[in-house]
DNA sequence: GGTCGAGTTGCACTGACTGCAATGATGACC
DNA sequence: GGTCATCATTGCAGTCAGTGCAACTCGACC
């Protein structure tokens, strides 16, 4: 563990502290999602994790205040930065196209730090799959999806200098936003994650904006089902090349 | 409590074993509410709610699937209802329209129960403004709602005659639908139940269906607002006549 | 090398929830 | 009215999530 001549980057490399805390939460994490994919959310204990994490059960919660935190609560510091874009992007658009263009790209995010983390796209893909038929698993992502839509109807009230006691507006529309966006996620998944997530957020939000047209884009879907590539669509952008 | 010739409607009559069945039920369910209102939904153990129901801890559970099920899970015939109606009702109209009629009656009927169940409207207008703010209390919620929704999309898919594998519309409206009638409930509710809830839930779908412009109904609520009535406006319309 | 404090762990506890087996009330049949 | 099957109630023992507290460990810093 002895390191290292300082150097002038000495500075930004956070100490060992740091670095160990970083590696734990890591390792938790990576124990969990591991675990969640071979035997499904419900059939996981908190023991389990700590086990395969090498840390005490009671260290568990030093890092996450509860078993679906460790699923969903990857990052606490990209809420703040989500906010922040809320508020201030794009002045002149308004606000459903702001939070549009916002989630879409959580959305990449996510997605991408999943592939990083896991590796096999496919077997998110499954997983994500049989997470969705999980009650247990899809009664915390509601709640999970409640929190962040009120941060969200907070920001979208910031940005439209509307008093959130007073006008309903932000709310109504972050939580309409999160209802689309869960609801895209969900069916990614049960997927198999055999659609281009791209495309199908973009078009569940275009229904949206347009008040859910019967004819909307969503609808003619054939396109987006139809093509039967054998590579989980919602990863392909982020491979560099994958064609493979 | 013994009551009343039988006469030819005995058949009608539920078995005694029935009626207590119901009247425990009614009992549990009183009695959570009560407590619910008294000290907020995460101050409250089932052990609580059993001992003031006069039945065993044990018992509960054979009523209630779980603490948040007592708030939610009122009737589960009504399910039922909705969803015979989202499939055959209204058969020229669009799916939007006869969800939204759906819902904005489920409203009611949901405030409705609350007014016959606890009495005093100004309490269940407290009661909520204080539960919106324990989140876990928001969670239940959410959960709740994803439930729903999953129905509420199988629903949709058999009106359209669409398969939900295939086609995500019905999930995406449904989820959209749902994250509006929750934040609308939630706002009402934060509002201390001040504000006309039949109004409130009409413009919200009208925001729905337009697609959120920024100037729709809701933005202008200055006069949903203003209307600085003593009495919990969302009742307004269950007493009898009560003027208008 | 020694001290301070952050991070880890064990322990004991609350509270939701479940399965099982005993008990008690209800309803049906004679 | 008596008997028996049925079904609800209950107690008990146990699992699991989550918390507060008090030792302990180990990196940071002088």
């Amino acid at each position: 563990m002895s390191l290292s001549g300082a150097g002038p980057l000495a500075a930004e490399r956070p100490s060992l502290r740091e670095r160990k805390k970083l590696a734990t939460r890591l390792a938790i994490r990576r124990a969990a999602l591991d675990l969640f994919a071979e035997r499904g959310f419900s059939h996981v204990t908190v023991e389990d994790i700590a086990a395969a994490a090498d840390v005490a059960p009671r260290t568990f919660f030093n890092y996450f205040p509860s078993k679906e935190a460790v699923f969903f609560g990857a990052d606490p510091g990209r809420v703040g930065q989500l906010w922040a874009r809320l508020v201030h992007d794009q002045p002149g658009r308004s606000a459903l196209d702001v939070l549009r263009a916002a989630l879409a790209d959580q959305v990449r995010t996510i997605v991408a730090e999943l592939a990083e983390l896991g590796g096999d796209p496919m077997r998110w893909a499954t997983q994500m799959k049989a997470a969705q038929a999980d009650p247990q698993f899809r009664a915390a992502q509601a709640a999970h999806g409640a929190q962040t839509e009120a941060r969200l109807a907070a920001a979208l009230a910031e940005r439209l200098g509307s008093d959130a006691e007073r006008d309903p507006y932000p709310l109504m529309l972050a939580s309409a936003a999160m209802g689309v966006l869960r609801a895209t996620l969900s069916f990614w998944a049960s997927s198999g994650g055999t659609i281009p997530l791209e495309e199908l957020t973009d078009a569940a939000f275009q229904a949206l904006a347009d008040g859910f047209p019967e004819d909307c884009a969503l609808r003619g879907s054939t396109h987006l089902t139809d093509s039967t590539t054998s590579q989980p669509a919602g990863f392909r952008q982020h491979g560099k090349e994958l064609t493979r």
